[in-house]
This record gives structure tokens, sequence and C-alpha cells, in this order.
DNA sequence: ATGCCATACTTGTTTAAACAAGTCAAGATC
DNA sequence: GATCTTGACTTGTTTAAACAAGTATGGCAT
């Protein structure tokens, strides 16, 4: 899969951490050492370094070394973290997963919407309203908003299995940055009618817009979770700070 | 504050993109333009370039150029992404802040919160349970813990001012990377007791370690936020994924 | 023993060059 | 007109080299 040199270092060197060759706490060889070990460059090896600390696994030392912070986690299985369809997080923690369709229309957008979504006001989108069973509970509520012109041929039965499939495999689009924001709302009537909330009055909302391989914003999403299955992890470095716009 | 040449010309773009002088959807001049205009090497440029894709502001399309994703957000305010103080947050808007110690105290890590902080068993740690209004609400509860070694002399007066201000400026520790897990979970007794959550029962809980330049992680905290001030922000690109542990 | 310092490490920054590969439009060919 | 080719762009990957700067460890002088 990997076909970058320096992507082949990044995936040995990650799954090493992974697999506690090299451990919490400890320093892994010098730069120097791995440019023998894996015949190439500093700058290829460096790049490999720098792709482990954007994922929180390494930190580096200035003159000294670059240290594993990476443990391995009990609970954090289930995750909406990166971009990862809602199938392959249930896969990866072996669910059983079912997606019903609820409404499916083509939209024009308004004022209000093209505020909310980011999308030109006029554009014309699907609207997809589903709800995804985990073990036959009902747990999200997701709307998405695909741009027509860019999903063509989008239907009820596609929107039931994955959309994401449809798009990466079907369509050939690659889906390269996503952003996304994390609110906790009220619960409102449509969530109580469509969610099993127990005791819950409230609901973690992911909103998000993923763009594709040309950078064109194709897709506005908000999930809306039932509390108990939601997590979501990140790791950030001083470097990204003030990442956000101030007004 | 930049020092390196990388980070000045990134800071240059990004301010150029969020002041619209490159806007949306449109293409940055091109590398070898780029390179003339700053009067620097392609690395250079490029090192730049990654670091504004990181962060969500452009997407580069293979042959074609860079393109522009940023769009400034008008909600996208108030928001504990990045690493970012709670007092730099509330200064950014502009809100009045007060922090109130609930209790202060020294404990022995024990296996359970080993477990849960990362903690190894039988450290020493300063256990910090603080509330924080803003404009006189209390919204947040914090419970942090310092590893007691790396933090000398914290008292329960530096707790109310800022932790952060202390140990940057006065034990001249950098805070460099940050682990974060987000998750909504039912209010308990203690956060009904010291947060006003209105009609809500439940809140958005923010759990993190923290890592000094050493890569030592010196700081576990938990902050359980009343919902309608917590917003979360996050960019994903198609690299970052797995970047969890698969059991 | 204590402190200083040279030295041999480490990572951090920058430049230069070469080639690969994707995009696009103009021009040649059918 | 439709299609193919070419060439001039673009970004993507990799190597090489040099110097800056932080860290640690030894030995030397005090």
């Amino acid at each position: 899969m990997p076909k970058a040199k320096y992507d082949e270092i990044y995936m040995d060197l990650k799954q090493a951490i992974e697999k506690n060759t090299y451990s919490y706490g400890s320093l892994l060889p010098s730069e120097n050492t791995l440019i023998t070990q894996y015949d190439c460059s500093r700058n290829t090896i460096r790049r490999a370094l720098a792709g482990l600390g954007e994922i929180g696994y390494i930190q580096s030392i200035h003159g000294k070394g670059v240290r594993v912070i990476f443990q391995p986690s009990e609970r954090a299985s289930f995750t909406v973290g990166g971009i990862e369809s809602f199938r392959e997080t249930a896969r990866r923690n072996r669910l059983n997963v079912v997606t019903k369709v609820i409404s499916f229309s083509i939209v024009t957008v308004e004022a209000q919407l093209a505020e909310e979504s980011g999308f030109p006001i006029g554009s014309e989108v699907y609207d997809i309203l589903r709800v995804r069973y985990l073990d036959g509970k009902p747990l999200i509520l997701d709307r998405n908003l695909f741009l027509k012109a860019f999903v063509p041929g989008l239907t009820a039965e596609i929107a039931e299995r994955s959309i994401y499939d449809y798009i990466e495999k079907d369509l050939g689009m690659q889906i390269v940055t996503s952003k996304r924001t994390i609110t906790v709302e009220h619960a409102s009537p449509q969530d109580k009618q469509f969610l099993v909330l127990g005791d819950y009055n409230c609901l973690a909302v992911v909103s998000g817009q993923t763009f594709n391989a040309d950078g064109v914003m194709f897709e506005y999403t908000q999930s809306r979770h039932q509390p108990d299955y939601f997590s979501f992890h990140d790791t950030a470095t001083r470097k990204k700070k003030e990442q956000f716009y101030e007004k």
C-alpha cells in the first residue's frame, strides 16, 4: 500500500512502537542509526519521524534524541477521530452495523443553510437523513449534504450501504481533508424520535466539512451521537496553536 | 517570535489567507513563485506549506497547485482546541475569568488512578480541583494532576491564577505535546454542586495528558464543561488515519 | 572533589539538485 | 471536428551536504 519510502519507514516504526519494540519513555535509535538501518537519506528519516510526531507517537528532544510517548490505550477503541467512516469504525470494533435512511431529497442551498454548511447559495445538494444502528441500538443520527454535481447518481440504496465506499471506489474520488467541530446540544424531538437516548437529555454533535483531492468541499455532515458510544481523540503540538481565526 | 525562516513564511502566508489576500477556493502562487518572493529554497517553502496543510488552511493538488480551503468562521470563537490555556481562550474572547480552587492536596498514585491517568504507580502528584467562572458563571470543573517532582513549589495561590504561566514562565518548562479525549458524560453530584448546568443532565468531558520538552508526561487533566460554552475544532487529513491503537 | 571545557554525540535549519508524476493547453495528426 | 502528442508547467520524492545548536561525557586544571 505505501509507495513512498518515507511512508514505509513511518509505517514500520509505527508498528514497532505499537508492538512495544520501542517502549513508552525510551529513545528511538538516532537518526544516523536509522539512516543505515533503512538505507536512506536523513531527510527521508526525518519525514517519517515528523509523521509520527503528528500523531502523538513520538516527541523529539533537541540534542538528545527522540522519545516515544505512545501508550497503548484500553478504552480508546470506539472513535470518530481521523477520517474514518462509520463502517470502518464498526468493523474495527467488530460490531454489527445497520444504516436506515429516513429521508432522501434534493434541495437548493439558501442563505441560512449556506451559513451553516459553507456551501455557496444556490448549490444543489442531496439532503440525506440516516440512523445508524450498532448491535441493534440506534445510536447516531446523521444528516449528510452532498454537492450534487460531485456525487452524481447517489441513491437511497447506496446511502443504506456506505456513501464513502461509493465515492471512493465507484466515483474514484479521493477524500483528503476533513474539518470538524464538536459540541454538545440538547436533544431535539427528532433526536428522541429516532435514537434511544436513555436518560440523557443531550448528545454529542460532530459537524464537519469534507474536501476532495481538488480541494473542493463537497460534503457537509452533522452527526448526532448517543453519548455512551462517543469518544473523540486528538493530539496537539504547540505548533498548532492559534489555528483558528480570531476576529 | 518566529526565528526559523520557514516559520516566518508560514506565519506570513497564514495571515495572508486569513486576511483574504488569498481567498477560499483559489490557488496560491506556485512554489517557484514563492521561492523568488521569499528568496529561499524550495524545501523551506514546502515546509511552510506543510504547516498550513496541517491546520486545514490549504490542500495541495499534484500537478496543479495549492488550493486555499480556509473559511473564516463566525461562531468558532470559544474553543478548547490547540494547546491553549483557559486564560488565553478567555482573553481571546474578551471574557472576564475567575478561577476558584476547591481542593488542593498531594496524593500518591495507586492502581486505578494510574490506569486512568497514565502516571506510574507510586508517583507523587498534586491533585487540584478548580472551578472556572466566565463572566460570573461557573462553567468548567477542572481536575488537574501534576507530577510533583516536575512542578515543585506549586501552591493553591498559583492555582488560582494560571498554573501554565507558572510552569512556562517561572519554571521555564516548555509544553510541547498534548493528547486529549472528548466524551460526554452524565452530570455527577459534584458537577451539579459546583456548576450551573441549567437543564442539561450531562456535560462535555475533556481528558488529556500533557508532555514537556523532555517527552515526560507531567500532567493529567480532566475538564468538565457546561455544554453551552463548549466547542472543539479539528482538522484531519487522510494521513492521520488509524492513528489509534487497534487491539 | 569541584568546576571548566573540549569533544563527540544528538536534533534543527537551509540550500541545492535531480528525477518522478500529474495537469493543461497548444499544436499536429488523423 | 476529434484525437493524440508534445512541452511547459505544476507538485511529490529522494539524496547530499553544510552549518547551527542543544546534550552529555570525558579529562583537565583548580
